[in-house]
RNA sequence: GGGGGAAUUCCCGAGUGGCCAAAGGGGACAGACUGUAAAUCUGCUGGCAAUGCCUUCGGUGGUUCGAAUCCACCUUCCCCCA
């Protein structure tokens, strides 16, 4: 099976430009493709992950990746599926952001110099100095603003507006395209269905201007059943990184998928082979739960490693299972200084733990009879846990899917 | 350049002097049912030493016994005309 057909059947390419010649660059590992990053945050979230594993698959069969950081760009900020303006960053965050995103990259992609590895480019260093009136006429000359109008990604900001810092954005991503094209031999440009606009206005730029093909190639967005961009909890990002998510929570997050989603998730983002995910395809019902657990592990192996991954399942295993030991429990170590009186309120240890944000949502939790401690549930708002009891450690559960052992030092 | 409008809690959106911690919906969270799923139903949704107190309705000042609501200025956005 060809690399091309494998990421056709795991249902990854969403659009390409000229598929007969992507198909044989890439198969041949005849390419150097780069893919964007927008850095407005230090971690990159499980948004990113069906990129960062399609950059794996490419890489492995032989093409040659380009992580652009957007130090350039997101001084602008890209209005694709966006109905707000972005917040703007300082140079010193987003170099921050971008050591953070190379650092996470580097499970996933091969960085060096050899032919085939990555390299970590920033478009800070050739957007910046671009002079405003050269490139009107260099490169403003070849767009059309009546195209542009019509792309997809400007089309639900034209009802909001949409100001001309964000509008220049596909110029912008334009540009770097055609300058890595000239100066790394970049020839095909990889990045989320969402882009395809912007990567179209690149693959344009280069035609007019050097009369040289270059391709495109988009990767289908990880959506649940009912359309929701997938990899976030609580309107926020699961994150690839374990201090902002934790491996176990991370791993819970794949293990919650909906039923409709787990195959197409193993099969996107997974490295199984395809007749093994045939094999679970036909898995049903019950043992749904076999292969949300598979998926859960797999990633969480990718990202956090093997021994991570066995302590996440471990964890839930014993959690969800039939014994409440919790010996795998994330724990929270609390010092004398965090008791009054020799004791702690019940209320104090569930925010102390992290399971609750407030007194009023540990209130709440209780009073609805959300909360267990060591197994047993907590009718009493008032419960106060003895420093003893605290030493040896207890096993602290809110709803069914939150819990932590916490232990005074 | 001229004129008109808007900014409310996580989001959408009501509220136009006290009855407002602020309707309604969405989302989130908890409970029931389950399979750690989905759907459904119920509860809940600013904080705290909690029949009370404190902070919140773009920002800063002001009027008033009392302001999300009125006034002034500022910021941002939208619409119409040029």
């Amino acid at each position: 099976m060809t690399l091309y057909d494998e990421l056709t059947a795991r249902g990854l390419i969403a659009q390409v430009t000229d598929e007969d010649k992507i198909k044989d660059l890439i198969n041949e590992g005849k390419a150097t493709f780069y893919i964007g990053f927008d850095c407005t945050a230090d971690s990159l979230t499980a948004g990113h992950f069906v990129t960062l594993t399609f950059m794996k698959r490419l890489q492995q069969a032989g093409n040659r990746p380009i992580a652009l950081i957007g130090g350039g760009t997101t001084m602008i900020g890209d209005p694709s599926g966006r109905t707000d303006m972005r917040k703007m960053l300082t140079r010193e965050a987003i170099d921050h952001n971008a050591a953070c995103f190379k650092r996470q990259m580097e499970s996933f992609i091969d960085f060096g110099e050899g032919p085939g590895q990555a390299m970590m480019v920033n478009n800070a260093d050739w957007l910046l100095d671009l002079n405003y009136v050269e490139l009107l006429r260099e490169v403003g000359a070849c767009f059309s603003v009546n195209n542009m109008l019509r792309a997809e990604c400007y089309k639900q900001r034209m009802e909001k507006g949409l100001s001309f810092l964000e509008f220049n954005y596909m110029i912008m991503q334009s540009y770097d395209f055609y300058h890595m094209f000239q100066t790394l031999g970049c020839n095909m440009q990889f990045g989320g269905n969402d882009q395809w606009s912007n990567m179209l206005g690149g693959t344009e730029l280069i035609r007019r201007k050097l009369g040289k093909d270059a391709y495109a190639m988009t990767v289908t967005l990880l959506t649940d059943s009912n359309g929701n961009k997938m990899g976030k909890t609580a309107g926020n990002a699961v994150w690839l990184d374990p201090n902002k998510t934790s491996p176990y929570d991370f791993y819970q997050y794949w293990r919650n998928v909906g039923d409709d989603d787990v195959m197409k998730c193993v099969r996107m983002l997974t490295f199984l082979p395809m007749d093994q995910i045939a094999e679970m395809d036909a898995w049903k019902d019950q043992k749904i739960n076999q292969a949300k657990e598979i998926l859960a592990y797999e990633l969480t192996k990718m990202v956090h490693g093997e021994e991570e991954a066995a302590r996440a399942q471990a964890a839930a295993r014993t959690l969800f299972g039939a014994g409440a030991g919790g010996d795998d429990a994330p724990v929270t170590e609390l010092a004398e200084a965090d008791l009054t009186d020799g004791a702690m309120d019940i209320k104090a240890l569930l925010v102390k733990a992290g399971l609750v944000k407030s007194n009023s949502e540990a209130r709440q939790n209780i009073s609805q009879g959300g909360v267990t401690l060591d197994g047993e549930k907590v009718t009493d708002l008032f419960l106060s846990v003895s420093a003893e009891r605290l030493r040896e450690g207890v096993l602290l559960r809110r709803g069914k899917k939150s819990y932590r052992k916490v232990i005074l030092k």
